[in-house]
DNA sequence: TACTAAAATTAGATTAGTCTAATTTTTGAA
DNA sequence: TTCAAAAATTAGACTAATCTAATTTTAGTA
C-alpha cells in the first residue's frame, strides 16, 4: 500500500479524470493530465496493472481497481486536508496552496490524515470547494453544476471551482470572487456563450464561457 | 537553490557530521551516515562540488561552502519546526516524529519555514532539545555536555538527546525520561563506564556508557 | 623505509522514470 | 469499404542514483 511518488501521481490523475466525466480513460488523456508523453504512460500502465491498482483494456480504457481507487482517494484526502491547513493555519492565499499540497499529499504515515483531520476540526470541503473524502473513503457530495450551464436571471452562490491553477485563482481574486460569493447571471451571449454577470450585487461584468465552466454553483 | 531530495539529504548528512565533532569529513563517514556505499558518495561529491555546495580535497575532506551550509541549515530548520508541529499540534509521540519530519523537511516553498515558525510561536528548541536555526541562519546555543562526561554526585537536567532513533526514544519513555527530567548521577562504574543514576528522585537505575553519551545535560 | 590494511576511486551494471522516433492499430469520415 | 489521421505501442536511448567488484592511493606500523 506504499507507492512511489510517481505511481501516486498517476493514480491521482486517473482518479481526477474519472471524476471529471464518465468517459473512457485513454493513455493520451492521462499523458495530457500529467503533461508528459503517452509512451511513458504506457510503461506506467503496465506497472500499475502488475500491482493490481488499475485494469487496462484497449476497449474499456483504464479503470482503477477497488484497491487503486482507495489509494487514490486517500491521496486526494491528504491533499485537501493539507490545503485547509495551509490556508487556515499558515495564512497562505487561495492561489498558493495547491502546489504546496501537491508535495505534502505524498508524506507517508498511517495516522497522519486522521490526525490532521481532527486538528482541523473535520472539514467537509477544501478551500476550493472540493469535498474532502472521509477516513472510510466516502466522499461528501460535490457540486456539479457550472455557471455556464444554468439559467439566466437567477442569483447563484459559488460553491467550488474546477480549475485550481494560480492564474485562474488570481483572476478570481481580482474579480472579488471566492467560495460563497453570490453571482447573478444577467445573460448569456449566444454568439460565443460569454456570460454577463453581477458579482455580489455590483455592476455587470462579462466573462468567457471557459470561465463559467470552471465555476461550480449551488442550484 | 532548489536541489533534489537526494542532494538535500547529502547536505544534511555533511552538516550533521560537522556538528558532531571537528573532524575531517571523509566519503566513508558520509556513507556510514547515509547507510549507503562510498562509491555512491564519491559520485555525489562530484555533483555537489560542481554545484558549489561543497569543497572537496583529499587532504581536507569535505567542507560545506557558505551556500551549501546555508542550504543545509534551512533544511534542518524545517525538519525541527515540523517536529514541533507533529508533537504539539498533531499529538504524535516523541519517538514517531523524526521519520515523518525527514519527509516534511523537503517540502519546497520559500515562505513555508517562516510561516510555520510563526504559527508555532517561534520555538527555540525542537522536542529532542536540538536548537532550531533562525530565519537568518543563526543557530541558538546547543547543549554539548553529555551525562557520560560530567561529575558524580550532582543532579542534572536533561536538555537534549543526541540519538533520535525510535528505539532509543522508546527506551527513554520507558525510563520516564524526557526533556527537562532531572537525573542525579550517583556514580560511574570504572570497569565499563556504566552510570548509576536516579531519575526524578526515584530509586537508582544503571545505564550504559553509550546511553550516557546520548543524553545532553545542562551543566 | 617497507608493507599491509583501510580508504578512495574507477568501471561497469542496475533500476525507475522519462524521452524521441519509428511502427502498428484503431477509428471515423468520405 | 477504404483510407488518412489519431492513438497506441515498441524500441532504444538518457538521467539520477544506486550498487558490486576491481584497482589505486594513503596512512600507520613494524
Amino acid at each position: 500500500m506504499v507507492h512511489t511518488l510517481t505511481e501516486e501521481n498517476y493514480l491521482k490523475a486517473i482518479f481526477r479524470i474519472s471524476q471529471n466525466a464518465d468517459v473512457k480513460i485513454t493513455p493520451t488523456a492521462i499523458a495530457e493530465m500529467l503533461k508528459n508523453n503517452p509512451a511513458s504512460v504506457i510503461d506506467m500502465i503496465k506497472k500499475l496493472s502488475d500491482k493490481k491498482l488499475i485494469d487496462y483494456d484497449k476497449r474499456e480504457g483504464v479503470k482503477l481497481t477497488d484497491s487503486g481507487l482507495n489509494d487514490a482517494i486517500q491521496i486526494v484526502r491528504k491533499h485537501r486536508l493539507w490545503e485547509v491547513f495551509l490556508l487556515e493555519k499558515l495564512n497562505y492565499n487561495w492561489d498558493e496552496i495547491h502546489d504546496i499540497a501537491e508535495e505534502l499529499e505524498h508524506i507517508q504515515d498511517d495516522t497522519l490524515a486522521d490526525r490532521l483531520d481532527k486538528f482541523l476540526g473535520f472539514p467537509e470541503y477544501d478551500p476550493h470547494g472540493d469535498p474532502i473524502p472521509k477516513a472510510n473513503g466516502k466522499v461528501p457530495k460535490s457540486f456539479s453544476v457550472t455557471l455556464a450551464n444554468v439559467k439566466e436571471g437567477i442569483t447563484y452562490r459559488v460553491a467550488a471551482v474546477k480549475d485550481t491553477s494560480s492564474t485562474f485563482l488570481q483572476y478570481l481574486l481580482k474579480l472579488n470572487i471566492g467560495i460563497g460569493t453570490t453571482i447573478h447571471l444577467v445573460e448569456k451571449i449566444p454568439f460565443d456563450n460569454s456570460l454577463v454577470i453581477s458579482i455580489g450585487g455590483k455592476e455587470n461584468t462579462t466573462v468567457s464561457q471557459k470561465f463559467g465552466e470552471n465555476i461550480l454553483v449551488d442550484e
